[in-house]
DNA sequence: GTCTATAGCCGGATAGAC
DNA sequence: GTCTATCCGGCTATAGAC
């Protein structure tokens, strides 16, 4: 036992599940091949989860937990605009991007869109964010564009960046610095924060 | 028989498989699903289909036939950058937007990334629209951004809004109009081309 | 708490009659 | 070209010994 409630052994089962799930999905992982990931049988699982479902159920909120805390403070310390967009791409960046666990699963969760696992991912992560953030973002959205579609704006470029990689790294254009997290993070805020007008104010 | 080389049966089949691929993934799907969608059994499917595999990737590329056509012309008209810019917005939300299954279809081969099928996509889709947009593309990010970052930023946007749509409905501040073509597209459009800044031309 | 053994089910694929 | 019948393998889950 420890203060996650979870014995060690089931610990070692949701830490041993997760990235067999990720990698691919709910249907293609057998309770064997958890089983064997673990070192043991795939009866023995059924002493620490009642089911297939239970178990991935467990595993998501397992791998959700403890994301997003300190992310209000660090938001709303006096900084120049752009800073503080810069430090919420960061934030997405250092969630979605050095976690391919958890973006994989985040993915396959809004394509599957079971009600149960959606309202996690809300509670867990999207809600919590979402009020962070909003002072920041209606600064940043003002009469320009819809705060709700700002926010989910940054979201998506920095989501989709990793999700469409298999394709962008295929395509002309594409360097090893693309990879980056501190070149993602610039490139995004320039591009919000400057836009594309040359008689902009950067231009 | 019809000019695409597929029998009557053979149509019926691929176009009854392609909401069920799309909605439950590979896995998801057995042969007697898509046979009872026919009407027919599973036997009679290795009439038309070698196998499993097979139906699955002749389905994908019949349901991405076509999709590009004429893009490069619509896009190297004469006409104001941003309106160009717009046309391309446009261009993405029409084909994501617009059909369900094949975004569905997209986001799977994403993540599950099996060569063959990402090859099928390049060369579908994203090559010739990656080629067709070159020149809009280069002249809207000039020095500001990286052309390659900013076509995928503009893909990225689009389709992040349909895919992060179960939670994005979710979160307070969404409204009914968010969800319609021409608001999306001019948000889209403003959002890059004006940009956050308080300073800039838009002010 | 783990094991072996197995029940029960489902999925892909084939054989052969019609 | 479709059917029925069937094989075979893999899966979740349970029973019961240790």
């Amino acid at each position: 036992m420890n203060n996650s409630g979870y014995s060690k052994t089931a610990v070692k089962i949701l830490e041993a599940s997760l990235p067999l799930f990720a990698a691919r999905g709910y249907n293609g992982v057998a309770m064997r091949d958890i089983a064997q990931t673990v070192g043991i049988t795939a009866a023995a699982l059924y002493n620490h989860f009642s089911g297939k479902e239970t178990l991935y159920f467990q595993a998501l909120e397992y791998a959700f937990a403890d994301k997003v805390d300190n992310l209000a403070a660090e938001l709303t310390t006096a900084d120049h605009p752009e800073g503080r967009l810069r430090r919420l791409v960061a934030f997405w960046i250092d969630i979605l991007g050095g976690d391919v666990i958890l973006r994989a699963l985040l993915q396959r969760e809004m394509s599957d869109a079971d009600e149960q696992r959606l309202r996690l991912l809300l509670d867990r992560i999207f809600r919590p964010v979402y009020e962070g953030s909003e002072t920041i973002i209606s600064a940043l959205a003002r009469d320009r564009v819809d705060g709700h579609f700002l926010f989910f704006a940054i979201l998506g470029l920095v989501l989709s960046h990793y999700q469409l990689a298999p394709i962008r790294k295929r395509l002309p254009g594409a360097r090893p610095e693309h990879e980056a997290v501190d070149w993602i993070a610039a490139q995004i805020a320039q591009l919000l924060y400057r836009g594309l007008d040359p008689n902009g104010s950067h231009g």
